[in-house]
DNA sequence: AACATGGTCAACCGCAGTCGC
DNA sequence: TGCGACTGCGGTTGACCATGT
């Protein structure tokens, strides 16, 4: 029936966005926020998919990002925290603000991972590795590789039950049925996080303080074109008439008349 | 200096859950 | 109530950069 299909594949632009491209979705967003995201590109003037416009700006855009590498702070929360609720990067990187789960996950896979496993312990069960991962005689196939190796990956993390009944939140209190051997914070994931970090103590600010990530606290400076822009909130504005405004045809031709009625505020820094 | 290999990370893909019609 | 659109999430890919030979 009615719905408009998520964007048309045709003609989209895909991979690395140019330094325009940002500006432009920075400029929308600053100014107007979001409120589907299937429309920001056609209102921004932009030939991607709303879906692309989203990663970006999550990823990479969102003012509250921090840039860089992981404290070793927040390094050994993540291993806590992966321990309690395995990969669900988005639930571990609310818990540290200023961080994607996009940058999480990758951090995971290409230093966390090895480090536990230098250590002794199992990256996917955070227990220490018993037996050799597998014969010298026998090469890892590359996908294997890049998977890590030996472990059964997957399956392993459905200590949680894969996506069974969902916990969601109760997951952040690690239930005794998602953790084997009652795992709390004295798990061996936490000892694998001391470890890793001397300095850890999992209590620490960053994983209390946060519940929303993006808390102005952390809006840290970074060299991004989005200084150049001022962040005023604005999620709450009037969306109903961009979009009574917009209907099908193509936004971007449509002019930036269109937001002449919409002050630039409101924008209340969900992110 | 040139090539090979490995590491990193931004971005894409596809699935699942949620919501609106 | 069912269907389909929309959003968010996790996994994967591939380009780029650094280091080694």
């Amino acid at each position: 029936m009615g719905r408009q299909p998520c964007c048309e594949k045709v003609g989209l632009k895909k991979g690395p966005w140019t330094a325009e491209e940002d500006q432009k979705l920075v400029a929308f967003l600053l100014s107007h926020g979001h409120c589907c995201w299937r429309l920001v590109p056609k209102l921004a003037g932009l030939l991607r998919c709303g879906k692309s416009c989203r990663l970006r700006w999550t990823n990479y855009l969102r003012p509250d990002l921090k840039r860089g590498l992981l404290s070793s702070e927040e390094e050994a929360l993540v291993i806590d925290l992966h321990a309690q609720l395995g990969n669900r990067w988005s639930k571990i990187a609310a818990r540290l603000p200023g961080r994607t789960d996009n940058e999480i996950k990758n951090h995971w896979n290409t230093h966390i991972k090895k480090k536990l496993k230098k250590m002794g312990i199992d990256p996917v069960t955070h227990r220490p590795i018993t037996s050799p991962p597998r014969p010298e005689g026998e090469p890892l196939t590359h996908q294997e590789e890049r998977r890590g190796g030996d472990e059964p990956e997957q399956a392993a993390l459905s200590q949680g039950p894969p996506g069974g009944a969902d916990q969601e939140d109760e997951d952040e209190e690690a239930p005794a049925s998602a953790q084997p051997q009652g795992t709390t914070a004295s798990s061996p994931a936490s000892t694998a996080a001391a470890a890793v970090s001397p300095s850890c103590s999992s209590s620490s600010a960053s994983a209390s303080a946060v519940a929303t990530p993006g808390g102005a606290a952390d809006v840290a400076a970074w060299p991004n074109p989005i200084d150049l822009f001022e962040v005023d909130g604005i999620m709450d504005m009037d969306w109903a008439g961009i979009l009574s405004g917009c209907g099908d045809d193509d936004g971007a031709d449509m002019g930036v008349d269109l937001f002449d009625h919409y002050p630039g505020d409101g924008f209340d820094q969900q992110y």
